[in-house]
DNA sequence: CGTTCGATGTATCGGACCGATACATCGGGC
DNA sequence: GCCCGATGTATCGGTCCGATACATCGAACG
């Protein structure tokens, strides 16, 4: 799960660890997800002993990212990391393998869709769908809560449940419109200004 | 965190585990919450080492619950825990230690929000304007994306970033009408039906 | 000119927590 | 009589976090 974050985020372009923590805070971070260098130094170098990615820049057969390498590293930087071809076919494979652990974390929902970009029009569905089941599953607990047991909370408890319900059946309604998206074109949102959610 | 949500529900009403586990996941699941045995279990040795539970059912000096135990465990039952005076006296101050920890995780607030009906009203507040603060900080830092950075941005993560953007924003609306209400009266939902929401 | 300070950068350790798994018991359906 | 799903206790390996320790760089400030 880390692994594919790490690798997708090298296979656009080299970056050392401390760029590289910046941007799965910001690009990924938007579905709670924030790497700890606890996390990430041991990871990259497990991924580095699996061959999937090199230390230092690319070595001389890669000279499309010359132009980008200096802007991140200065010379001062210390170890800047590239993906590896295997590298790029593991990527690809993690792309597709979207077991339920895609659907379960929202950590792991946000990593697959910030890369739906690269992944193939049947597992985007796929990991859309079983998604929306999984919130639903969720937002049916919460409902039973909320009118089988309503009487037993106190206010605090019961706006607590509340709000989550809430929370669930929007991103319920966000899903649709990708699943719904996804189904007619390919074009996941079409340049309809930035306010097709004011339907409601 | 856990000892928190553990001891909070052993304060209402003697369990054994897995009827507790069933209490976290639904009461303080709204804000994303599911703890495992595998966590559950070994807190509850510690618990226990520490004086704070015991194991069994109420040594007869509180037969408040002689109605409720029974509906729990029939006599198959295995452990029974039970919170201790020493118990409740670390639950009150793990209630009134609302570090910053409380506010940064979704499940250390999720909890501590859960039991405001036994938190004194500026600990509430405190927690609220806390979590509001750094609910702030996160959609700050999406709006930068979204407003400096969106032409980098592929479809997706485009969209990706706008869904957790939104999401703040409606976090951060939702706990300002709590705070509003946390200032004018305690109570801190009139019954007022049950839309407050369609103000906006 | 030095020096202090915040941003950049690499790295590790203890511990919290998860996911899978193993087992055992109970009530009820077939 | 037998199996099966819900209830129930418990452990293990592994993932990931939070805190921390460093070291370097550019800029600000006296």
């Amino acid at each position: 799960m880390l692994d594919l974050a790490i690798l997708g985020l090298l296979h656009e372009s080299p970056m050392h660890g401390y760029e590289l923590r910046k941007q799965l805070t910001t690009k990924l971070g938007a579905f709670r997800f924030a790497i700890s260098y606890g996390s990430l130094y041991p990871t990259l170098r497990r991924l580095q002993a699996d061959g999937w990615i090199t230390e230092g820049a690319p070595p001389a057969d890669m000279p499309a990212s010359a132009e980008e390498v200096p802007l991140l590293t200065g010379k001062r930087g210390r170890v800047v990391y590239t993906i590896t071809a295997e590298g790029k076919e593991r990527f690809q494979e993690l792309l597709s393998a979207a077991g339920p652990e895609t659907y379960d974390s929202e950590a792991g929902f946000g990593v697959h869709f910030a890369f739906f970009a690269r992944t193939d029009p049947a597992t985007r569905l796929r990991i859309l769908e079983g998604r929306r089941r999984r919130v639903e599953e969720r937002r049916e607990g919460m409902r039973d809560v909320l009118s089988r047991a309503a009487e037993r909370l106190d206010t605090y408890t019961r706006e607590l449940q509340r709000h989550g319900l809430e929370a669930c059946e929007r991103e319920v309604r966000w899903l649709e419109e990708l699943i719904a998206n996804e189904r007619k074109g390919n074009t996941p949102q079409p340049p309809s200004a930035e306010g097709p959610e004011r339907s409601s």
